[in-house]
DNA sequence: TCCTTCTAAATCGTATATGATTTGATACAT
DNA sequence: ATGTATCAAATCATATACGATTTAGAAGGA
C-alpha cells in the first residue's frame, strides 16, 4: 500500500518543513513578539491587536491569544479581559519591584553557584569584567549592558536550583526586554559596579560563606537601584521608604561579621 | 431617565446571570481545575485531558486549555507537546527547591513587610501561633497546617513589593496544591516550629535589623525543609549538598552579629 | 513466541465562524 | 453648544470543525 514509489514512505518530515526545529505556531508567535519587544519595535504601551498579529503571522487568533498569555505570565505584557494586551510599562515603581525582586533571587542564585565555580569560570568572569572597564573607557553603554548580563550569568547560570534560576532569568529578561533608556545606563554607578564585580570575585574565589557572597551579588544590584533612585529623588518619591530601600542607610544590611 | 421604577433600568447585568463576578470560561476553568488539584481528586500525575474537561464543565477546549496554560506557569500541571497535560509530580528534590526558593522570597517579604505591623497585627499573629500550639495537644496536623499558613500570610501579606507577595503565593499554593501527605508534617518538627514562630514575632516587635527578620524566617522555614531531609536522609540523598542544604552545619547561616 | 508494520482511535493544535463586549462616532434634545 | 442616548465598527471570547500527531492494538512474518 504505501509502496507505491519514490515518495518517501514514512521519513517525510512530520510537521515542520526541513528545520527539525517543529516550533508550535504559539511558540513562533510567543518568539516573534518578544523579540519585536526586546528590539523596541513594540515599545511599552504598543497595543497587542490578536487579529492583526495573526494576519501578519499568517496564522490564526487561537495560537497568537495563547502567546500573548504566555507573555503576560512572564510579565511582559498587561492584559485586561475585553479590553486587550499592550506591553507592560515600566514605570519607577515597577522598576524598583522588578530590581528589588532580582536582587534577591540573583544574589541567592550566586550564592548557590558559588561553590560549582572552577578557576577557569572565575577567569572568564574576571576577563568579561575587564572588557567592562574598556567600555568605560571608550564611553560604549550598550557593550557593557550586555557584558554586564555575560558576567552575572556566569555567576548565577551554576545554579543548581531550576527555579530561582528561572525566576533569575525572568527578571533580566523583564528588565532588557521593557528596558527604556532611562534606565539602561546611570553613568556614575559603572565604575563602581566594576570594582564591586571584582570584589565579588574575590570572595568566591576565597570560599567565603555563602551568606556574604549572596549579601554581596544582593548588594551589588541595589546600589544599582539605589544609584538610580538618587537621580530620581529630586523629582519625586518613588515608593515607600521601606520599599524602596530596604536599607537606607547602607549600613543595615551590610555583610555581618 | 433611570427613575422609572424598581426595574434597574441600565444596571441590568450585562454578562452574567446575578452574581456580578463575571467570571470568563478560562477562569472558570482555571478555578476549578485547581481546586480539584488542592482537594486530591487530581493527584500528581493525573492525566488533564482537555475534551474531557470542557464536557464536564460544558464549555469548549479552547478555554481549558487556556487555564491549563496558565497552570503550568503557576507550575501547578506539566504540559507536553503534543502529549498533553497531567497535574505536576511534586518528587524530593522539586520539594526542596520549592521550599528553599520558598524561603528565600518568604524571607525578604517578611522583613519587608514587618516595618508595616502593628501592635494588633503582631497579637493577631500571637494568637494563631498559640491555637497552632493547641494543635500539638490534640494532634491535629490538618488545622496545623492551615493555621501554620494563616500566620505567615499575617507576616508577609504587607510586604509592598507586589512581585515578590506573588512569588511566595505562588510557592505556597504549589506546595498547599500539590501536597502530598508524605510532605504535609514532620511529627517532631512542630515543636521547633511554634517556637521558632515566637521568636520571629519578638524580632519584629523589637524592631530588630531587616537583615535578622529575613534570615529568621529563612532559616524557619529551611529548618523544615532539613528536618524532612532528615527523615528521608538515609533512604537516598536527594540532589547535591550545596543546592539541599545551603549551610549544613546549621552555624553558616545564623543570624549574624 | 516475539518483533515489525500497519491501522484506527484518541487527543492535541489550529483555522474558521459566531456571539459578546467595548469604544468611538453620530444624532438628538436641552 | 453641551451633554446624552443610540448605533456601528473593532476587538475579544468562545464554539465548532478539521487536520496533525501520538499511541495502543491488531495483523502478519521471522
Amino acid at each position: 500500500m504505501s509502496a507505491l514509489s519514490g515518495i518517501p514512505a514514512k521519513g517525510a518530515t512530520p510537521a515542520n518543513d526541513q528545520d527539525g526545529a517543529s516550533l508550535s505556531k504559539a511558540q513562533l508567535a510567543h518568539q516573534w513578539i518578544r523579540s519585536r519587544i526586546s528590539d523596541g519595535t513594540f515599545s511599552p504601551g504598543y497595543r497587542l491587536v490578536l487579529g492583526q498579529i495573526a494576519r501578519e503571522l499568517d496564522v490564526s487568533a487561537v495560537p497568537v491569544r495563547e502567546a500573548i498569555r504566555l507573555l503576560e505570565a512572564e510579565g511582559l505584557v498587561t492584559f485586561e479581559r475585553n479590553i486587550g494586551a499592550q506591553v507592560a510599562m515600566l514605570d519607577a515603581t515597577e522598576y524598583v519591584h522588578t530590581m528589588q525582586t532580582l536582587s534577591l533571587v540573583e544574589g541567592y542564585a550566586t550564592a548557590l553557584s558559588a561553590p560549582a565555580l572552577n578557576a577557569d569560570t572565575l577567569d572568564r568572569a574576571r576577563r568579561i569584567n575587564a572588557e567592562m572597564a574598556d567600555c568605560l573607557d571608550h564611553f560604549d553603554p550598550v557593550s557593557f549592558t550586555r557584558l554586564n548580563l555575560e558576567f552575572h550569568s556566569v555567576l548565577f547560570e551554576g545554579c543548581p536550583n531550576p527555579h530561582l534560576l528561572d525566576l533569575v532569568h525572568r527578571g533580566w529578561s523583564r528588565l532588557s526586554a521593557l528596558r527604556d533608556s532611562i534606565f539602561s545606563f546611570v553613568p556614575g554607578r559603572a565604575h563602581e559596579s566594576v570594582a564591586e564585580h571584582a570584589a565579588l570575585l574575590d570572595l568566591i574565589e576565597n570560599g567565603a560563606d555563602p551568606i556574604q557572597v549572596e549579601l554581596a551579588a544582593r548588594n551589588h544590584r541595589l546600589g544599582t537601584l539605589e544609584a538610580f533612585l538618587a537621580r530620581q529623588k529630586i523629582v519625586a518619591p518613588v515608593t515607600s521608604p521601606a520599599s524602596a530601600s530596604p536599607a537606607p542607610k547602607g549600613k543595615n544590611n551590610e555583610v555581618p561579621q
